[in-house]
DNA sequence: AACTGATCCAACCGCCTTAAG
DNA sequence: CCTTAAGGCGGTTGGATCAGT
């Protein structure tokens, strides 16, 4: 039997709803045919994650949001999901949708941000790293400087950084954008010597690991 | 009122990583 | 090791809505 797909009715969100309610988030593989929804566990995950979810906030970013929203991006990349994380209430489709609406606007941010013309630049993207690392990572086989799981945006972890302060706590690392991209990039690019695109090549400090180094200092 | 192009955003798709067998 | 299933992510699509003519 096919399964369903197209938006989603009402009752089908109720299904979902009361089915999270009763088991919690995960094994979402099981979701559909315990749930009694026609959905694919993607689907369900999608639903649930970018709609029904309590918390999620609706409306437009607020100015704060988007300046996070941008200083993050800088830093990250398209690290959507990431991103989201950092801003309470939103999701990663919703940062995605955003930025990329922004994008076919043609709107510069430097001009919403400074009235200034953009700059003509090159744009160092700072590749995706895996949220954890196993020692079956195959860029960590031939170097691993850790054998512990780096997890961002973990606080149970004593190795993740510190989230109580949520926001705050980023805002204030952020501050230093431009030193820490800098440094980043110019760090990649010692490490890797040319391409510092290619985390195969050895780009093994994460977010957290880099930041703390920096406080160090 | 009717048409059209622009924009928004929910949803889909394909790929990657991980864990388990 | 290899295979497979599941979770998760980013890119893209397409229907709905809005704004301008």
């Amino acid at each position: 039997m096919e399964v369903r797909k197209g938006s989603w009715t009402k009752e089908e969100d109720q299904l979902l709803r009361n089915y999270i309610e009763k088991h919690g988030e995960g094994r979402w593989h099981k979701v559909p045919f315990q749930a009694g929804l026609n959905r694919c566990r993607k689907s369900c995950r999608m639903r649930w994650l970018n709609y029904l979810k309590p918390n999620i906030k609706r409306g437009d970013f607020a100015e704060d949001e988007v300046d996070l929203m941008i200083r993050l991006r800088k830093l990250l990349g398209n690290r959507w999901s990431l991103i989201a994380g950092r801003l309470p209430g939103r999701t990663s489709n919703d940062v995605k949708n955003y930025w990329s609406a922004r994008r076919r606007r043609n709107i510069d941010f430097s001009i919403m941000k400074n009235n200034k013309p953009p700059e003509i630049t090159k744009t160092t993207v700072i590749r995706p790293r895996p949220r954890t690392f196993t020692k079956s990572l195959h860029y960590l086989s031939s170097k691993a400087t850790t054998s512990k799981p780096i997890e961002l945006g973990n606080s149970s972890s004593s190795t993740s950084p510190p989230i109580e302060n949520g926001n705050e706590e980023w805002k204030t690392l952020l501050e230093e954008e431009d030193v820490l991209t800098n440094f980043w990039v110019e760090d990649m690019a010692s490490m890797s010597s040319i391409d510092v695109n290619s985390t195969e090549q050895g780009f093994e400090m994460d977010l957290w690991h880099f930041l703390q180094e920096e406080a160090r200092q």
